[in-house]
DNA sequence: CTGTAACGCGAAAACGTTTACGTAATTAAA
DNA sequence: TTTAATTACGTAAACGTTTTCGCGTTACAG
C-alpha cells in the first residue's frame, strides 16, 4: 500500500546518486548545501522517513535502549520510566521496556536477547529474588549497561543508588526521637547493596542511641499481600513493637492492615514509616512518614550516563551517582 | 570484541550454504531432521541469536509492538503495560513504550516515527487533550493499530474498552442509596466516549430518579493539584453538595484535600466516589469507594487482539470489547 | 600556465538475513 | 525402463541504508 518512498526515489526523482541523498539527509560535509535543500525539500514533501532497519544494519547503531526492571506497575519504577522516556526523548532514542517479575531467569533470557545488537545500551534495576551478581559482571563487558536504584557493587558500570544508608539512619533516629525502642524491621531486598544499607543504617542508628537491635524484631518479606499480614500480626502479637519501620513499599498495605486487626491505634499504640514512593502516602489513614526516593531523578541520571557512555563522552571518573532520598515525616510516627 | 557468530559462519563451520543454515533454524520443511539438527546443536553451542536487523529489512517484520499511552506512572496504565508484556512475551515479541504526556503533538509524532517499519502493530490510548479523531482515522489505514480504553468510536480498529455508562450510571444510582442528592461531577476526559459515557451514566442515573441535574456541580479538570483543589473547595463552599462523583483518579488528592480544608467529614458531611484503579484507595482515610477497572485484562485482551491481527486470524467480527469493571463500596460512601 | 588542493558528487561494496528459483539425487508411479 | 514427483540443498538476488574510495571540476597559489 504504501509506496515506498526510499532513498532510491528520492535519488531518481532529483536525478542524483543514493550516496548523494543519503549524505545529505545526514547533513555531510560532503554535499552543497543547494543540494541538501534539494533532498531535504523533497524528503518532507514525499514523507520520507528512514528505515530503521536498513540503518541500524549498516551503522550498528539502532537509537534505542532498553530498561530492565522488575516491574512497571510499582511507584518508583514507573516514575523511573518517566524519567528516562524525558531523556531519551531529547536524544531521539526509543525506549524498550522489559519485565522481570523478579525473576532471575527471565532476567537473564530478555537481557541476552538483546546482545544481538537489538539495542544500544541497557537500563537495569536487578532482580532482588537471587544473587545474579556472575552473571552481570559478565555482562557489562559486553554492552553499555547502567544501573539504577537495585545495583551490584564493585562491577566495572555506572550505578546510580540513593543514599539508603544514610536515610535509614536518620529515619531510625525520627523514630527513637518520637519515643519509640522497640522498633521492629520489615526486610525486603535483604540480597542487593540496596536492602542492606537500609539494614545496617538501621541497625547502626540503633546502636548509637544505645539500643540492642533484636533478630526476633526482624521480619522478612514473604510473596504475596496475605502472608504479610499475617507474619506482621504474628509480630505484633508475641513481641509488641513500638514502631515498624518498613524498608520496602510493598510492606505497607499489610502493614496497616495488621495494626488495624490487631486492634492497634497508629501513631498512638505504634508507629510506622516506610520507604514509599506512593503519592497517596498523604491520604492514608493516618498519613504515612516515608522516605521518598527521587524516583524520577534517577531515571533520568540513569539514562544521562548511559548516553554519556554512548556518545563516548568521558564520565566524570566517578562510576557512582547518589541521589539523595528525603524523610516526610507525617501523622503515622505522629511527633 | 564479539568475534561476529552470524549465519555464515556457522555455515562454514558445518560445510552447509548459509540458507540451509537460515532455513533450519527457522525450522522450514525444506531441511532434513538431521541437518536441522546438527545446525541447531552449533547455534546454541555458539550462542548465535539472529541479527534482528538484517533480519527485519528481508522479512518486514520486527517482533515489536509499541505501546503508546499518555503517561506510564498511573496505576491503570502501568497495569496495562503489565498485561501487555504478558501477552507479549508468550508471543516472543518485544514492546515499545512512548508517552504522549497528553500531549497531541508529541503523540502524532511517536506514532508516525513508527510507520517506517519499527514496529508491526500497535497498542494506543489516545490523549485527552484534543480531538485527534482525524489524525487516527488516517492512522488506522497504515498500520495494525488496537485502541484500549481510550478510544475513538467509529474508526475501523478494534477497541477494548470497559463500560462507562453502565458504572457510572450503576455508581451514581450507589450514591443515592445512600440518600444523597446533590451530587457534584468531577469531569475528566471530556473529549473522549470513555469520559462522555461516564457523564451520561451520571445524567441518566439522576434523571431516572427525578434529581434534575445541574451544571453548577460540574467541575472540569485542570492541570495542576493546587488549582483542584482551589476549584472544588469553592465548588463546595458555593453549591454544598453532598457527594462528590469523581470521574478520573486525577481528582482524588485533590478532593480529599478540599473536604479536609473546608472541614467537611467523609462521609457524613459529603461522600465520595471516584473511578480509581489505586491499590491504597482502602487504606485512605477513609477508604474510598471506588470504580476499578480491570487495567491487566484491558492490556492483556487489547495485546491478543492485536496479535490475532498481527497473524491474519479472523477476529471474532466483533470489533467492540467491552470488559466489566467493578464497583468496590467502601467507607467514603458510607453505607 | 601548471600543479595542487578543496569541493561536490557517484559507483559500488557491505551489513546479515530471507527467499525465489534451480538442480541433483532419490523415490514413486507408469 | 522411463518419467514424474519428491526431497534436500545451493546460488544469488534482494531488503534500504551507510561509507569508502575515486573522479571530475573549480579555485588558487606558484
Amino acid at each position: 500500500m504504501a509506496e515506498a518512498v526510499n532513498i532510491k526515489r528520492l535519488a531518481q526523482e532529483l536525478n542524483i546518486s543514493i550516496a548523494t541523498v543519503s549524505k545529505a539527509l545526514n547533513d555531510s560535509y560532503e554535499i552543497s548545501l543547494k543540494t541538501k535543500n534539494r533532498v531535504w525539500d523533497l524528503a518532507r514533501e514525499l514523507n520520507y522517513t528512514p528505515n530503521p532497519a536498513a540503518s541500524n544494519l549498516r551503522s550498528n547503531k539502532t537509537k534505542t535502549i532498553a530498561v530492565v526492571i522488575p516491574f512497571v506497575a510499582n511507584n518508583f519504577f514507573s516514575l523511573s520510566i518517566m524519567g528516562i522516556e524525558e531523556i531519551a526523548r531529547q536524544y531521539g532514542y526509543h525506549v524498550l521496556i522489559y519485565q522481570t517479575h523478579e525473576n532471575i531467569e527471565a532476567e537473564k533470557a530478555f537481557t541476552n536477547s538483546l546482545l544481538n545488537g537489538r539495542v544500544d545500551g541497557i537500563l537495569t534495576s536487578v532482580s532482588s529474588s537471587e544473587d545474579n551478581r556472575e552473571y552481570y559482571a559478565n555482562l557489562v563487558k559486553k554492552i553499555p549497561l547502567v544501573f539504577f536504584d537495585r545495583v551490584y557493587e564493585d562491577l566495572d558500570a555506572v550505578k546510580v543508588t540513593t543514599d539508603d544508608y544514610e536515610i535509614a539512619y536518620q529515619a531510625t533516629e525520627h523514630l527513637i526521637d518520637c519515643g519509640c525502642t522497640k522498633i521492629a524491621y520489615l526486610f525486603g531486598l535483604e540480597n542487593l547493596p540496596a536492602g542492606k544499607a537500609r539494614f545496617a543504617g538501621y541497625l547502626d542508628a540503633l546502636k548509637a542511641h544505645g539500643i540492642a537491635p533484636s533478630a526476633e524484631l526482624v521480619v522478612n518479606y514473604l510473596d504475596g499481600e496475605v502472608l504479610n499480614v499475617e507474619q506482621i500480626k504474628k509480630l505484633l502479637e508475641k513481641f509488641q513493637p513500638d514502631a515498624l519501620f518498613s524498608s520496602i513499599e510493598e510492606f505497607i498495605i499489610p502493614a496497616y492492615c495488621a495494626c488495624r486487626e490487631a486492634g492497634l491505634q497508629i501513631p498512638d499504640d505504634i508507629k510506622i514509616l516506610s520507604f514509599s514512593n506512593l503519592s497517596t502516602a498523604k491520604l492514608l489513614s493516618p498519613s504515612l512518614t516515608t522516605i521518598s526516593q527521587p524516583a524520577f531523578e534517577i531515571g533520568r541520571e540513569a539514562a544521562k550516563c548511559l548516553f554519556k557512555i554512548l556518545h563516548k563522552k568521558q564520565l566524570d571518573d566517578e562510576q557512582n551517582i547518589i541521589l539523595k532520598s528525603v524523610l516526610i515525616k507525617r501523622e503515622s510516627t505522629g511527633c
